[in-house]
DNA sequence: CCTGAACCTGACGTCAACGTGAGGTACGAG
DNA sequence: CTCGTACCTCACGTTGACGTCAGGTTCAGG
């Protein structure tokens, strides 16, 4: 598979999947003439890289954690980096629900305020 | 309250205050001086800025929604965007609870196959 | 009056994950 | 052989929320 129909099917752009192989995120064999050539495997791979991306995992932290989140073999330094990874999601998800209670509260009051000046 | 004051007690850098002031999030008075002199209620307001911040929300935004939040009176314009921001929020947190999910798994499954090892 | 800490205004630097040309090469169809 | 499209490698631009440095001013205490 090449760039452009791997791209199409991750819904990535070609320019972000160069960007993951510059970052050691993904890799590639090359045709003679030099174009990358990707196995179907790499659908995948793409998708986990962009679900890590989403959770606000750097490609820094991506690369180090990649090998044993696909292979599921990890050092002990790679289980801290994990386990750090996880209670920064859960610190983050109870902000932003702390923050959508805010907000949906404020949503009431505004709509009773309009209902009551109709 | 000066500004290293309210720097220290919101826990935000005195350049963040000023950044605030310069995008018309936060205002101040001034002393004979040229000094910024903030009342009591900015610490509140500071504090619910980082909330926004930490929501995801961008200043522009913040900058739209602010006056309702605080004040509780809305436009329909303005309640349209603070439902598309809750819903984005919502949305968020969902994609954060699945990646949390999924490391856990991986977590879980490393953790046996280090105890496996060992 | 003097001094050190806190403050002021520019204005350039940072970082991540790409976007966006520029200028050239490879590939498949006809 | 030629055309059009997809691909290649630099390499600079973008965005947001500040950090940081320079050069000068204000304030409170002694």
């Amino acid at each position: 598979m090449r760039i452009g129909q791997l791209a199409r099917r991750s819904g990535v752009s070609v320019r972000a999947l160069r960007y993951y192989e510059e970052q050691r995120l993904l890799e590639s064999t090359r045709t003679p003439g030099g174009q990358r050539d990707y196995p179907d495997e790499a659908l995948e791979r793409v998708q986990l890289i962009q679900d890590l991306f989403a959770a606000g995992l750097s490609s820094r932290t991506v690369v180090e954690l990649l090998p044993c989140v696909s292979t599921g073999v990890a050092t002990l330094a790679m289980l801290d980096q994990l386990i750090i990874e996880r209670d920064r999601i859960a610190a983050r998800i109870q902000d932003l629900t702390r923050a959508k209670t805010k907000l949906g509260r404020v949503i009431e009051n505004v709509t009773a305020a309009n209902v009551a000046q109709d």
